[in-house]
DNA sequence: CGGATCGTTGATCAACTTCAACGGTCGTGG
DNA sequence: CCACGACCGTTGAAGTTGATCAACGATCCG
């Protein structure tokens, strides 16, 4: 699974590393595996590490006082999980982590990862990429948000994640997008009939 | 306006400023002055610019094909604007950016910032705050609006941001939490008699 | 003064939610 | 290995929330 992470590496550094460098990221890190259902992390649980997925999926949710769970962040494998506002704000984190799937995921703390970021100049690189990306994606799901309706977000989650649709359970696409289950199986059916 | 810049710098980094420091930040920036209505940045211009808002008020939209604006961020004084999308992605803008009163930027080029972060640590330590909080505010908002009524993620600008109100008119208030104003007219009647 | 902009209000309409029921599938324990 | 319960998606009916359209008064500014 480690491949997996150094092909990652690779892909957002474009830079290449020297056998010394790929010691450093593997001591860095330590593997974690779940069971379907397992939790990450749990509501106002602290967390120091973030974890990048190997295998499997998981998802990042609130659950709100009539139990209805909302998600706000999908993770499968090459994505990175964690309570990043957590960390920064130093708080307990808002949000629990589960996996829908059995995952395998490779985990290193903030801290490390800073002192790696230093070590290794893909790294550095490569976390850069990740935070640029990750916020033209909230910008961009912010302005779905406010201006679509349900049909149409629904249409720009199909275009940007493909894949979800056979990762995740319908009832969590909904949940992802802000609408009822039933709202979604509506909306494909009519979809189905154009 | 400088001093209310290098402020800002005091605050978020925690570091202190050399004399040498100051002077290379005031070189690296040229100020812009804005007349209420004029565009810093219109949909599909190319701009390498981002802007430190040292006086005035702004805002991030689009405009849809009714003609309705959906605003996706504002900017008061001591916020950043430009279209960091469009840079990252080296695409033209998906957005207007223009002026909501009389305004004062500080400008600098993306390219001249890396360099200033380079030159300088504490302007280094202010960007990755910056990227940090945007973040986690990005992420709340995402969670606000597939989680919430319009009434509560009104409620919930009115804790996150509570001088917007008295900055921005109701209606572009509306077009942020992405609802009618009509619809805000009557959560704020309803809510006043409560 | 006259026009544009803004917030408000009422009436109607459309979008989405909720509640309830049903059938299919899948995993697990007996 | 089968049966049963849990989970999931679907559908219908009714209810709620928010959008739209239209009209009006107030304020601001040129």
């Amino acid at each position: 699974m480690f491949d997996t992470f150094l092909q990652y590496v690779a892909d957002y550094s474009s830079l290449k590393l020297s056998d010394e460098e790929i010691e450093v990221i593997k001591k860095s890190f330590k593997l974690k595996k779940l069971r379907k259902r397992q939790y990450l992390l749990q509501e106002g649980d602290m967390s120091k590490y973030i974890s990048f997925v190997t295998k499997g999926a998981l998802r990042q949710y609130t659950v709100d006082d009539k139990g209805h769970e909302h998600i706000v962040r999908f993770g499968i494998e090459r994505w990175w999980m964690g309570d990043y506002e957590g960390f920064t704000m130093k708080t307990p984190s808002r949000y629990n982590i589960d996996a829908i799937d059995d995952s395998e995921l490779l985990q290193i703390s903030y801290e490390q990862l800073e002192d790696l970021k230093k070590k290794v100049p893909a790294i550095e690189a490569m976390v850069k990429k990740i935070d640029q990306r990750s916020y033209v994606s909230q910008q961009r799901r912010i302005h779905s948000s406010i201006s679509n309706t349900a049909e149409d977000r629904y249409i720009d989650l199909l275009n940007t994640y493909p894949d979800f649709l056979q990762r995740f359970p319908q009832n969590m696409i909904a949940s992802y997008l802000g609408i009822s289950p039933e709202t979604l199986s509506r909306i494909r059916k009519q979809m189905a009939g154009k």
